[in-house]
DNA sequence: TCTAAATAGTACATTTATATATTATATATA
DNA sequence: TATATATAATATATAAATGTACTATTTAGA
């Protein structure tokens, strides 16, 4: 791992030169882009005996836990936070592989209905076991109360950057 | 902002479906997902009127951080979280914008040192004031307390990614 | 010293992501 | 109804990031 006391060491410095920069908040933001890219990595290296890679396995969970098992190719885009143009490409690459199906909408015909194949669940199924596991280790340093309180604070953070 | 709101709703459909499925710690993900995503895409939005993005800003900043002002373009893509083949491209383009100097080192000639040229630390100067309103706005809804005790547990969660 | 292994950086090919424009359908309003 | 505007999805071109292989130099060990 990339020894955060470095990247502290470097903030430090920059107060020195700039003493208007806000320390505390720009630690938390490069406290977020470290964890975002680990557990990218993580995922994507627990993912691949499984052949698809972390965007992928991210729209497939979207659709499993869709209400009525289907959305539309802006919902993906929207839920798991990818460009409309780049859901295009992914979902070709999932349909490719027959684990999503392509519908169009009946009520209204600009829209596309995506859903699981049977093999996409299937996959799920398959590798979910090893994603808890995954999960389940790189949470293991929190108990239960500090995961409700990081929970907690990270809602109010995400609520302030609307704004 | 998506509406978080969203995602919580289809973990529970996933829980129901897979119960054993890890909700908050999946919680704790998707949040820092999000939150990564609405930060970097902000900064971007900040930085493009000065002529940069989010990555070369970062580099840009580890160097004003640097104890010596200069830094090797591996520990650059240490500092910034980059795979050292984008470094060779980010740092090209920082060269020709003119705001980094590249030179050999004298005691290794294999290494490159890598620092700001005074249109560099200009350019950051200028746009300091910029950056630093914006992470006071991102952070506006956290108290102090609030700022501290999400420091700390972020870097509780960092810390057990790296085993 | 000589050779093998390790390290630093980059080039090139490939993959992944984004921006922009285009097509088709739906909705609102004059 | 007719026309303008908005929405959904995608195609295409471009940009950004990654994986792999390669060169040059240094370090370690026979």
């Amino acid at each position: 791992m990339a020894d955060f006391a470095l990247t502290e060491q470097r903030l430090a410095v920059t107060c020195r030169r700039y003493p208007d920069f806000p320390r505390r908040l720009a630690t938390l933001v490069r406290l977020i882009k470290h964890i975002h890219k680990q557990l990218h990595d993580e995922a994507n290296l627990a993912l691949k005996p499984y052949g698809i890679n972390h965007p992928e396995y991210n729209l497939l969970m979207m659709l499993y836990g869709s209400a009525n098992g289907t959305m539309s190719p802006s919902e993906l885009a929207d839920a798991a936070g990818e460009k409309s143009a780049n859901i295009t490409r992914l979902t070709n690459e999932l349909c490719d592989k027959g684990l999503i199906d392509r519908s169009g909408s009946a009520d209204d015909r600009r829209k596309i209905e995506l859903s699981l194949t049977p093999q996409g669940e299937a996959l799920l199924k398959n590798l979910l076991p090893d994603i808890c596991a995954l999960l389940a280790r790189q949470g293991h340093h929190l108990t239960v109360s500090e995961q409700v309180q990081l929970e907690k604070l990270l809602k109010k953070f995400l609520g302030g950057l609307a704004d």
